[in-house]
DNA sequence: CGACCGACCAAGAAAATCTTATGGAGCTTG
DNA sequence: CAAGCTCCATAAGATTTTCTTGGTCGGTCG
């Protein structure tokens, strides 16, 4: 004795009801229209009874669909709403983002400025993080992680694809520079390399942008200086420890203000975009929304 | 911006909620624990929320889960009942009965006797037809079909897996028998031929029925009686116009009343069981119900 | 009358779902 | 207190559902 209609058919239904189409209904879906029309007609079988009446191309309710068509609405309504007093349960209205160490500093905290600007009594907690985090047990909104691996049931929004280049303090390219865009007849001592940590393989190294050059050259990490995180490698470039092989996103600030000077066109884009993960229901949320909306909106075009 | 939580978690989540137990939960769905625990699991991420504690091997409702839970057994309640009104729609409440032609007088009739004896007003309707049929164009509530192929999104069930043997009236065998049980000697003109017609390739003949037997014999189609019909066989037969290769349903109440006789206990099975298929909501209805339960009753154990 | 639009259909592709098998945590029992 | 049970979690693979693609048909509109 089967008990409940496909509840994804119903859903179909009702969309194709409203939209009086099933191209309609399948673009509101974000379906094909014969994904619509199989779905219906999945439901008629069910049934056994005919919903729409099809004359040619169009379609039209028939009397038994009519008399369906406010109940479904009805109930997937409330379904709707249920994710709806889900968000505001917790009477919490603070925003929990959460993002590696490296992006805290110089490139979410710059947007939230940008973000307070426009809502000055938006509550925001900022949690530092490396992967992995798990999003429900820690109560966070929104989380920024490096790599675009689709997490099953999570949302994920691309939000930069970061490249890095050389970059370094002026004053330590006016002492120690020799004005060769390669780079090619630096003392090794003089480069800053950044040790990714185990997650993060995929990371380009000098190595890599030797090799983006054609330059043959590879300064030996074993010298010069090592960072474990790459926003301290543009810290220590713009205290002039070094070069750095500096992720741009990083460094803009500090490239516009002339605390630091690129010093060559040439970039290696990393492994992975940066991307924003929450989950599905959050994504209503206004000021998730609004701080998403924000961070893509500053990425550059990628 | 996704609007609607997945559905069948959300179904999943009522069952298991009102359950207390997802291995409860999976036998009511009728599926495995893991497959409840997933979808559940499904459901907390969407949210970004728990909606059960897991204490070791027991679960709870936590506060979120507890919240939403009348909700969505409210909103699943509502979709359940659209099927229901489905049914009364028409408020038509006579039964609509498909079956082949073969079936309709000697399988058909007499059961239809016993389900009016139990229920004298029900009104029913019997529609004889060959396949193939629209259930839903035809207003056709239950169908019998030859075949047990699934038709997609119709409940399907077996009913009576057949078999035919060898029957004649007993003023026939008196006149023309020569008590061989092989029935090897007699002549070709005295046995009967049924043409299953085009679409029942699998059904037996003669030849498979000697071949059961492990005789050589074949009576040629070409002498002897054809008759295009199962049901008309039998008939021909209790008329003493030649021996039958009957269907025993169709022959049972001719047998038991000894206006004919089985000529041989060897039988060969027909390729595939009658089976009966109805659109799964209307499963629910109490005639369809009644009148399946009686069918699969009255079926010989197979 | 011809071009376009929208629904249908069938087959293959893709994705969601389920099963199986295994492990662990907490009861219960001897 | 340990052994055995039950029940949930998890991972990997299988299965089934769902979706897309490409093509057809009927109807409508210019």
């Amino acid at each position: 004795m089967e008990r409940l209609p496909p509840l994804n058919a119903i859903k179909a239904f009702e969309v194709a009801a409203r939209a009086g189409s099933f191209t309609l209904a399948a673009s509101e879906l974000g379906v094909s229209s014969a994904a619509v029309s199989q779905q219906i007609r999945n439901l008629e079988t069910w049934f056994g009874k005919q919903l729409f009446v099809r004359t040619g191309n169009r379609i039209t309710l028939t009397d038994a669909g009519h008399a369906i068509y406010p109940q479904t609405a009805r109930a997937l309504g409330d379904i709707a709403a249920i994710g709806q007093r889900m968000l505001e349960g917790g009477l919490r209205t603070r925003l929990v983002v959460s993002v590696p160490f490296s992006l805290a500093e110089l490139w979410l905290a710059p947007r939230l400025a940008a973000l307070l600007d426009a809502f000055p009594h938006m509550a925001i907690d900022v949690r530092a993080e490396d992967d992995p985090i798990d999003l429900m047990r820690q109560n966070v909104d929104l989380r920024i992680s490096y790599g675009d691996y689709h997490y099953p049931g999570l949302r994920m929004i691309r939000l930069v694809h970061d490249d890095v280049l050389p970059v370094c303090a002026p004053e330590f390219w006016h002492r120690h520079g020799n004005g060769d865009p390669g780079l090619t007849d630096l003392h090794e001592s003089l480069f800053i390399h950044t040790n990714w940590g185990p997650n993060y393989a995929s990371h380009p190294t000098w190595a890599d942008w030797f090799a983006a050059c054609g330059a043959s050259r590879s300064p030996d990490p074993s010298h010069g200086r090592r960072v474990g995180l790459s926003s301290l490698a543009i810290a220590s470039a713009r205290l002039g420890l070094g070069i750095a092989l500096g992720q741009r996103v990083m460094a803009q600030a500090d490239l516009e203000a002339g605390r630091l000077i690129a010093l060559s066109t040439v970039s290696v884009r990393l492994g992975h975009p940066y991307c924003a993960f929450m989950p599905p229901a959050k994504a209503d949320r206004a000021d998730v929304a609004a701080l998403v909306g924000l961070l893509v909106k500053t990425a550059p075009a990628t």
